[in-house]
DNA sequence: AAAAAAG
């Protein structure tokens, strides 16, 4: 459902206070999401909401989620809740995550005196536990710590009124059920429950029925629209394990890139990644759950701000999380499933921005990949089989032939990968150390440019001015202190929103 | 089997 004339939030039966908020950053315009959940959810009625990743899900439920609940500064404060008592709490299946919708859920508070807080492990109790003794109106955290301290009897999540999971069908998957389904039976029976995804599996949305009461079903997009992002390209090839480091540093290289997300399916793998991209030269950082949560968090933050410009991750990084700049997402691997494939590629072509999304597939995988290739109606059944040599893959990429053979490649790739081989092959019995690093190795970054070249008959990436979607962004965005410019014409563009996560 | 999430 798209209206041709711009819907303002206060259309949408926003209160002046969050309008003014928003308005102050630049943001005025409902995308459709926001469009068809805000006037429900400010009925109080539950609801679950499905839109495509990058399409403003968080304003969708953090917009109503603040005008349900009474702020200190609030004529009619008191009326219906005790203050200090969180009365809306958000539940995220990453920290990092947590963070981000806690910086969103601010951001449209910022006339009110709302107390927001966050709550995650990772990081000391105290700071938590002071914020709560203040009092705080709005909670944003991850199960673990959450009933952590409900258990202490620092969080008290009775006066809650409306309670949201956000990318839901994570949070009621078999790792989470059990810590989420505590969380719920610690918030009253009659409250507003919201669940919020790009991905609704029928059977979640039948499990979550059980904690619902009539939820409204709102779908941003018909059922039978592809649930890929349109201005997202897709390849889709088959490479050799020796093979992809250089692939991938290749790929690096395409003209016109912004900030590029690689993800990984181990820890360890995604480790050394950052450790021999970084051998090679580019400014890259690391995230998954080896590392302490203050360097994921750093990670993250240099990336933000373009001080590094590669992020190799884990599926930690793979759902909600909302870089403005992301114009390349490359799956080492094939994703274990079609949400995942989804959520991963889904951190590119947000917002109506343009992107790319590389897989690599290996042999053993190529089953996998039918499946998820199937289930979201790709066309890409078979892998293309691709060296780091072929011409195909230097145009597809829009990599100038003229780089061929320029890499370095490091010892420690061999190195690792043969080791990670044998390992695989359960030809080692012990745990590998961890190889000594070698030496910046060369500068050989190129950026900037030509537009890249099209693939595979689809939407054609290009990152130049005139390959911006048509619909602006309402919104100055700044990024390590410079306004970026997001410009506007051509493509076809659906929604846009600035601060949107899945 | 891996990743995430409490420590």
């Amino acid at each position: 459902m798209r209206r041709d004339a711009l819907t303002t939030f206060t259309d949408l039966g926003v209160f002046p206070p969050i309008a003014e908020a928003l308005e102050r950053v630049g943001i005025t315009e409902a995308f459709p999401i926001q469009e068809m959940a805000i006037p429900v959810a400010l009925t109080g009625s539950d609801l679950i909401g499905q839109a495509r990743t990058g399409t403003g899900k968080t304003f969708a439920f953090g917009i109503p989620l603040l005008q349900r609940i009474v702020a200190p500064g609030d004529r009619d404060y008191g009326l219906a809740n005790e203050p200090g008592k969180p009365q809306a709490l958000v539940v995220t299946p990453t920290r990092e995550l947590a963070v981000q919708v806690n910086g969103d859920i601010t951001t449209a508070s910022t006339v009110r005196k709302v107390r927001i807080t966050t709550l995650y492990g990772g990081r000391a109790y105290e700071p938590q536990v002071n914020a709560l003794t203040k009092g705080v109106d709005v909670v944003v955290g991850t199960p673990g710590r959450l009933l952590d301290l409900a258990a202490q009897g620092h969080l008290d999540l009775s006066h809650v009124k409306v309670l949201v999971l956000d990318e839901a069908d994570e949070m009621l998957d078999l790792g989470f059920l059990p810590d989420v389904e505590k969380l719920i039976a610690l918030t009253p029976e009659l409250r507003q429950t919201m669940l919020f995804s790009a991905t609704m599996p029928a059977a979640v949305i039948g499990l979550a029925r059980r904690y619902m009461r009539h939820p409204v079903n709102i779908r941003a997009e018909s059922p039978d629209e592809t649930q890929t992002v349109p201005t997202t390209a897709q390849f889709v090839y088959r490479a050799h394990q020796l093979d992809k480091d250089e692939m991938v540093a290749r790929l690096l290289q395409a003209e016109s890139r912004g900030l590029a997300m690689i993800f990984s399916q181990t820890k360890r793998a995604a480790q050394r990644l950052a450790d021999e991209l970084k051998d090679r030269g580019f400014a890259v950082a690391a995230v998954h759950g080896d590392l302490g949560q203050g360097a994921r968090e750093q990670a993250l933050r240099a990336f933000r701000s373009g001080k590094v410009d590669v992020l190799v991750a884990t599926d930690v990084a793979a759902r909600g999380i909302d870089v403005e700049g992301v114009t390349h997402v490359v799956n080492l691997t094939c994703p274990e499933d079609e949400k995942t494939y989804l959520h991963r590629i889904g951190r590119t072509g947000r917002a109506g921005a343009s992107g790319v999304a590389v897989t690599f597939v290996d042999w053993d995988d190529l089953t996998r990949w039918k499946l998820i290739n199937d289930a979201l109606d790709l066309p890409y059944p078979e892998p293309v089989e691709t060296y780091s040599s072929s011409e195909h893959f230097f145009h597809d990429l829009g990599i100038p032939p003229g780089t061929k053979g320029t890499l370095p490649r490091s010892e420690r790739t061999r190195a690792g990968l043969e080791a990670e081989q044998l390992e695989d092959l359960g030809e080692t019995g012990k745990a590998r150390g961890r190889q000594p690093r070698r030496r910046n190795g060369g500068r050989r970054r190129t950026r900037g440019g030509e537009p890249a070249a099209a693939g595979h008959g689809h939407s054609e990436p290009r990152f130049d001015d005139e390959a911006r979607p048509r619909r602006q962004r309402s919104r100055r965005r700044t990024r390590g202190g410079k306004a970026v410019d997001d410009g506007g014409s051509a493509g076809h563009a659906p929604e846009a929103d600035p601060t949107a996560t899945s």
